[in-house]
DNA sequence: TAATATT
């Protein structure tokens, strides 16, 4: 798993003789000096039973933490640490996980003991080297808690096509010192007319409002500029929310702000729905149907669900889900006429100097890991589903109100999807899907057990009625055991 | 005209 990532790395500094604690760890007189190839055998964090002190890493008071962001989700704490132990002892590395999937989201906060690490690490890796099967280069900056947040960041929207970051930057500089300036693009490259600029203070941000805001129209925009303080990240999320509730045409705004269980799961599903774009395994193009199907689909991305999905070509044509387990890579949707290496290890070795690229930044190849990805989990689960199928007949069964019925399901549905559609509302014990028999079809239905009665009411109030395709879920209560007869 | 992510 990390072979891959020491081949590339380049260690920097000579390999003084290491000498180990205990409990194998490094003392603190060598971890600078350490290659980058120490047995992985730290823990997530600098918590470990040895307590000398070489165990007990301590920060100096103006360390900074940092944020990592474009981490591969495949890459855990164990595994991230080499690449950054080249530039000092690590106080605490933390992968950001989603609080209710346990999703990897592909980025983490890093504190090393010493400030000079974190600048060290900085200098030497931020936007300089790009993770295998990312397409764009690692981020190693402060992280937001270490200064000023979102106060000093703009929304530039009502660019022309043609503007580049250059162009933008010479129109803010005036205003004062730019830290970022990034035209947003698709994944085509075309800009989205629109830009975030980062200055070094809010003043000078507001200074730019005051004067650019409205004050012209460029050439090949509809209407004259927009410049304002970006989203916060409480902002966006309504903001995604809100996209999503209409998409779905089911939600008012005011439901969506009245469940917060409903918030978690359009959160989880936005987020995946990100992912799987990216990973061009869907049609940037949905209808209002194909998308909730995808949403639903989109769930995929944790590598755990099965389902493939054929992505329409058109506008018009809703995409299948097939339950049909698939035993090696079907074709993926192409772009730009690439196909994808049917072999995931390919892409390795070289992917991580950005001046050896294998493929080129933005490249389709580079975009497909997450599908690799994808199939990877897909595979995986299909064995697990024969097995379930055979040896688990009777689902588990929460206490009393811990458990749901769920009808009209998607016929393509099946455990993992339900199951992946309630881990937002808290935690299940089982999920079953019932099944005929005979022909191994879903019977559409099926239930869904938590350890407690609230996170099953969470999942009624948020997903009965819920719209999925043509269907609508009937999600209640399963009844108890001695109600099931009635006579 | 809204994003790669910020415990």
């Amino acid at each position: 798993m990390t072979s891959f990532l020491r081949v590339n790395i380049t260690n920097t500094s000579n390999s003084s003789p290491q000498t180990f604690c205990s409990s194998g760890r490094k003392s603190p007189e060598d971890v600078d000096s350490a290659p980058a190839l120490t047995p992985l055998s730290l823990p997530r964090t600098r918590q470990s039973a040895c307590r000398s002190p070489c165990c007990v890493p301590m920060k100096e008071a103006d360390a900074i933490k940092l944020f990592v962001g474009q981490i591969p989700r495949n890459l855990e704490e164990k595994d991230l640490k080499p690449i950054f132990e080249q530039f000092g002892k690590i106080y605490e590395l933390t992968v950001i996980k989603d609080k209710y999937t346990g999703m990897h989201k592909g980025c983490a906060f890093l504190t090393y003991c010493a400030r000079e690490s974190a600048l060290k690490a900085q200098s030497a890796l931020h936007e300089q080297k790009t993770l295998p099967g990312m397409n764009r280069p690692i981020q190693v900056k402060p992280a937001d808690s270490e200064g000023r947040g979102e106060d000093r960041k703009l929304f530039v929207g009502m660019l022309g096509k043609q503007q580049s970051d250059e162009d933008v930057k010479r129109l803010f500089e005036p205003f004062g010192t730019i830290d970022e300036c990034t035209v947003l693009r698709g994944p085509d490259g075309t800009s989205k007319g629109c830009a975030f600029v980062k200055y070094q203070g809010h003043a000078e941000a507001q200074a730019a409002i005051s004067t650019l805001h409205g004050s012209r129209t460029l050439p090949g925009a509809s209407s004259s500029l927009v410049v304002k303080f970006a989203d916060t990240e409480k902002e966006r999320g309504l903001r995604r929310m809100q996209q999503v509730a209409s998409q779905l045409g089911i939600f008012s705004p005011t439901m969506t702000l009245n469940f917060p269980a409903y918030n978690a799961y359009t959160q989880a599903l936005v987020q995946q729905q990100a992912l799987v774009a990216q990973s061009a395994y869907l049609s940037p193009v949905a209808t209002v149907a194909s998308l909730q199907m995808q949403q639903m689909a989109a769930l995929n991305a944790n590598g755990i669900i099965a389902t493939p999905i054929t992505a329409s070509s058109g506008t018009n044509t809703p995409p299948t889900i097939s339950a049909t387990p698939v035993p090696s890579l079907p074709p993926p949707l192409g772009v730009n006429g690439y196909s994808p290496p049917t072999n995931g290890q390919q892409a390795s070795e070289t992917l991580y100097t950005n001046g050896v690229h294998a493929y080129q930044a933005q490249s389709p190849a580079a975009a497909l890991d997450p599908l690799q990805q994808a199939y990877a989990g897909m595979q995986h689960y299909t064995v697990a589903d024969t097995n379930v199928c055979v040896c688990v007949c009777v689902p588990a069964l929460g206490p009393e109100g811990c458990n749901i019925f769920i009808y009209h399901l998607p016929q393509e549905f099946s455990d993992s999807e339900m199951l992946q559609m309630f881990l937002p509302f808290g935690n299940v014990i089982s999920a079953k899907v019932f099944v005929d028999r005979a022909t191994n079809q879903s019977k559409c239905f099926g239930f869904v057990s938590f350890d407690n009665p609230s996170s099953a009411q969470a999942a009624i109030q948020a997903m009965n009625g819920f719209q999925i395709g043509m269907k609508r879920l009937k999600v209640q209560l399963k009844r108890p055991k001695d109600a099931n007869r009635p006579y």
